[in-house]
DNA sequence: TCTGGGGTCCTAGGACCC
DNA sequence: TCTGGGGTCCTAGGACCC
């Protein structure tokens, strides 16, 4: 009996290397991928800046203290969209069965491409090849008989690492390996498998099951599972992958707010970028989720409200959001703001019947058409331009979990 | 001068219907 | 008057991923 043979292929400092590439003159130097917003953070460092302790996440104030000689480059999506679409294209060269997981790492499953390929190893070589020829990228694989341990083996070795786990070495390896290593135990969960006394994925695999479910419940299973290095989770490739659940934006605004029509303002912003992606791909929503994390950083406040109908109008999510926003007592400034559509519903845009929604309906039309063309923000609501928070035209941080493909990829034109 | 933004999944409790 | 259980939908909150 042969198993799976799956590998995960995990781009190095993608956005840094990417800008690296682009710019010749960033090349060995330490560069931030850094948002555009006002509060924004690190994105991605490369390697050099990483060298000094610059990390994504960070504060770029709190970079520049690691780095003072740090260079600042704010991000540009469609170069690295683009790039990962292109990157996705070569290794569906190999196989079929490619999961995209972000837009820098992948899944594939090349179990039926071996005997093409004559061995895992030298599918990955080519791989890298062809990408550090196109691209002058380097990226780290990772090859097993499944996803949970490829993705594992990925990390083992950076950058432009290329590491095999053969079911034999599995146990060995997953005897001393700290939980939290494991994608899918993040910082609460290994603490809460710590004061169980379980540090490491060998303990957690020799775990009773019971005790596990207790405290965990359905995840209870899932652990034990993972501890011992089982994971039976297929390879999706892009067009089996289910459709999107929910779309929606956020923004930590440029300082904390109380003002009702300063937070309208940015509501409607919101609205209107949601609305229109939801009209560009068709999507109708009926649940609207307001969010706001006040000042204090540490307080989320997530209300929503199913309505009777489906709407991707931006005027009647906006209408939604201030009904919900007026049931709540604000206790602190607002520092962030979200909109998000959910309870979602695929048509095609047919003309409503009565007149005036029919007209409703061909102006957002043409107002998208424009901004598709020109830019976000190009054509808008009269309130927003009047606000004078007319900001920087969309260019927002970056979301590595953007998938390149469909409704998933915010910057599509 | 702390600390982004895009998502998914799970749980627990309540409303409502049969 | 008193008692039930299952199914579905909804809401709030939390954990996790990149």
């Amino acid at each position: 009996m042969t198993g799976r043979v799956i590998m995960h292929v995990d781009m190095n400092a993608f956005f840094a290397s990417v800008e690296q590439q682009y710019n010749p003159a960033l090349r060995g130097k330490p560069i931030a991928v850094i948002g555009s917003a006002a509060r924004t953070v690190v994105t991605t460092a490369s390697y050099e800046a990483r060298a000094f302790g610059v990390r994504t996440g960070m504060a770029v104030w709190q970079a520049q203290r690691c780095c003072p000689q740090l260079i600042l480059v704010t991000g540009d999506n469609r170069r690295y969209t683009y790039t990962s679409r292109r990157i996705v294209e070569m290794m569906q060269q190999f196989t079929p069965q490619v999961e995209v997981f972000s837009i820098d790492e992948a899944f594939l499953d090349v179990t039926g491409s071996l005997s093409l390929y004559g061995s895992s190893e030298r599918i990955a070589h080519l791989l890298k090849a062809e990408i550090r020829h196109h691209f002058g990228l380097t990226c780290s694989i990772g090859i097993a008989p499944n996803k949970i341990l490829a993705k594992l083996a990925s990390e083992m070795k950076k950058p432009d690492g290329l590491t095999v786990l053969s079911p034999e070495t599995v146990p060995c390896v997953l005897e001393s390996l700290p939980v939290g290593e494991l994608c899918g135990v993040g910082a609460k969960t290994a603490r809460q498998l710590n004061l169980l006394g379980i540090r490491t994925c060998g303990e957690l695999g020799r775990y009773p099951l019971e005790r596990l479910r207790r405290k965990f419940g359905v995840v209870g299973e899932k652990l034990q599972r993972m501890g011992r290095g089982i994971d039976d989770a297929p390879v999706v490739p892009l067009d089996e992958a289910e459709e999107v659940k929910s779309v929606g934006h956020s923004t930590t605004l440029p300082h904390d707010i109380e003002a009702r029509d300063e937070i309208l303002c940015h509501l409607l912003q919101l609205s209107e970028m949601v609305g229109r992606r939801a009209r560009r791909y068709n999507v109708w929503g009926k649940t609207v989720t307001l969010s706001i994390r006040y000042a204090d950083f540490d307080t989320w406040l997530d209300r929503q409200e199913t309505l009777p109908r489906y709407l991707n109008q931006s005027g009647d999510i906006y209408r939604a959001a201030v009904a919900i926003l007026d049931t709540v007592v604000l206790e602190q400034p607002v520092r962030l703001l979200g909109v998000r559509l959910s309870n979602l519903r695929y048509q095609s845009n047919q003309l409503p019947l009565f007149a005036e929604e029919r007209k409703q309906l061909l102006l957002a039309g043409a107002m998208d058409a424009v901004n598709d063309r020109f830019g976000d923000f190009t054509v808008s609501f009269g309130s927003l331009l009047a606000g004078e928070r007319r900001q920087d035209k969309g260019a927002h941080v970056i979301a590595p979990a953007w998938r390149p493909a469909g409704i998933r990829f915010v910057d599509v034109k």
